[in-house]
DNA sequence: TATGAATGAGAGTTCATTCAT
DNA sequence: AATGAATGAACTCTCATTCAT
């Protein structure tokens, strides 16, 4: 009753003809949108045809199937969330700007970081049973861990940071980066994006930064 | 009323008849093996069925549905997973052991924390688009954070411990301790079970035992 | 959710040993009213075992399946409901009243006779692609042409009556009974059981009595 | 979004591609010879599906559900069975000869009618414990009121037919209507189409026509 | 006599995928 | 490039029936 029949109407301005590359984007975008809206496991075909615009036979015929739609959804959080905040760090005068962007880019309060998280979320779920996208993770995991450790190393070398255990560090930032994620965007938390990041600026201070301003104030 | 149903093919003398409360435990078992290996979103009824040896008649027969199974075995991983360990951590001594037992019976390495950690990440996806459930696990972490507060407590009261801000602390604290399982219990992840139970020692003994690191007094 | 589960509470008197002739009456009852209200077609076991206060088991102890129940009920319709009528209008003193009587007592505008008529709507469906019913249901309506002609005899032979074509009068008589039937006792109808009745009525004043108001006035 | 689907195994190369209002049109035709074969309540996807000679799933890629199928057969009873009849009456030169092509064309003893009447019987007992349906019955009864009210409308006017009270004529002549069909379309039944449709002009003989038979009016 | 655990076929429905157009 | 008709396997859930107790 509720299912949109068939042959349903379409704007002129939908129905217009797109090179593959500009149409494999535009459908990867509304992917993007409704997974993080109703779930990775609650998405199908249908949901992702009707918020592109396009019929599902378009979505099969550029794509081979579901699972390369979600590979795409997934390379494109790369590139074009996970990339942009990584870069603009690397863009940072000093790497205690470059940990502050980090840290604030990924948990913005803005919709679009809600639905990276939730994606992640869904992408732990399904990596814990499916090999393939568990590997797929595991460097996406290695390339994060890189790309702290470069700013880490940045600091250290600056005379910014100092570090006790560089190994212990870098996975205590990990975790409590990825558990304050998870406190902060799932719904019905107490624990809000903003107090995530104060909480990882804290920790940083605590952590890392060479002037401690405790015992400094202590002496 | 009318619509003639088939007869039974097969006798049930080799079928163990069992009352619904024993039939009710056995299924919720398997549907959490079943589900931890497969995932939540992956899993079925036939699946269900076939792990607890039973028709999926009689999983519907002793449920409403597969809702009431995914509930149960939720609500089975609080009763006899969770409370275990927690109440082991009640009956210890002094604070600092009952600290030790909450993080070395949650990061344990054995199957049943694997699947615990497998099936707490799939609830976590299903949080993230299902109201009810968000709310459920919202509860289950206000429990959470309630019973470590009460080992917190305990330990300072006993001048084990000593905090700063104690809002902080908890909040970090469990942060880690979800990030590092889900760093932990993941496949292909480089951090096991044991580091991350080590992470956590290490943490507890930096920010929260009242003697500090020598190393650090010794300057 | 709203399935009553298995291990149902019930009341001692509930509990009661009966003879199984008692209890297949007691089966027979609450199905005819079950069914008179869900529809034959929509009615189970489980509603009948339900509105009986037994187990399913028992339901199939007592009875072959739910075919046999079915005819039971539909036998029963004849023992309890069609033949007082048939018997209060044989004992009636002259023709004209035993009509009346027939006439109003399935026509009757109580809970009784809607169910009464409901379960003969289901049954002509049922009969209408179930050969064995409706060779059933055919005698049936040769018993009921049989018994109507009893009367019509009577009040011929007394001279309360008088017909051009007998074989032409009972066929409208009794379509113009099922008519009315359908009519009165569907739901959202405009024709009410005593609406019903009077058409009736004054059929037979018209078709069937001797003395024609409207003649004779016209005299 | 996950599960994965097996592939097609048949081409489907022999299987003609249809419009969807074509492929409707034919699905419905299909569901309503085996409903008034099979019966309305034991009719399943799958029978349709059979007799259309297509897949389940293109059933419900042209309908939402069985209940749209079932609606669509109703309503092209009325389009195409009754429809045709009150226009082809409508277009007689006279009232009886509209009244008489009414009677033949609803008592027709073709394959067609009595489908029509097998279905109808069926829509009976769902209207009677489906809210829903009764109302949409009840609708069908109004314009069916209002088609034969035209009709004697127009007889009186022509001074074909008189009439003492309207409203009980018009009561009756639908009570005996439907309680012929119940009798003469019901299997096993002593009464036909044709003795139906002859008591039916019989009826309309003595209760509307003005010139009363001879007989009467030499007494 | 009565129960209720267990069954398995079949119900309506969903869905990723195929393919002729 | 894009469509949408068509598929069939698999989904959850229903149900009359069997049978050990």
């Amino acid at each position: 009753m509720t299912r949109p029949r068939p042959a349903r109407a379409k704007t002129a301005s939908e129905r217009v003809r797109q090179p593959t590359e500009i149409r494999r984007r535009l459908i990867v975008e509304a992917a993007r949108t409704v997974i993080s809206e109703r779930g990775l496991f609650a998405t199908t075909m249908r949901d992702i045809a009707q918020a592109s615009a396009v019929s599902v036979g378009t979505l099969t015929y550029h794509f081979t199937g579901i699972a390369e739609i979600l590979a795409e959804v997934l390379q494109g959080e790369m590139d074009y969330f996970y990339l942009p905040i990584v870069e603009g760090a690397r863009a940072a005068p000093d790497a205690t700007t470059a940990l502050r962007l980090l840290v604030d880019g990924f948990f913005a309060d803005d919709e679009r970081t809600v639905r990276h998280w939730r994606l992640w979320l869904d992408f732990w779920s399904l990596s814990a049973h499916n090999p393939a996208y568990a590997e797929w993770q595991s460097k996406a995991y290695d390339v994060w861990r890189a790309d702290i450790g470069e700013v880490v190393a940045r600091g250290l070398e600056s005379g910014e940071f100092r570090v006790d255990d560089l190994d212990v560090l870098m996975t205590e930032f990990l975790a409590l980066f990825d558990g304050l994620a998870a406190q902060a965007y799932l719904p019905g938390s107490s624990v809000g994006p903003l107090t995530a990041r104060d909480h990882l600026h804290g920790w940083a201070q605590r952590r890392l930064h060479r002037a401690r301003p405790r015992t400094r104030r202590a002496k």
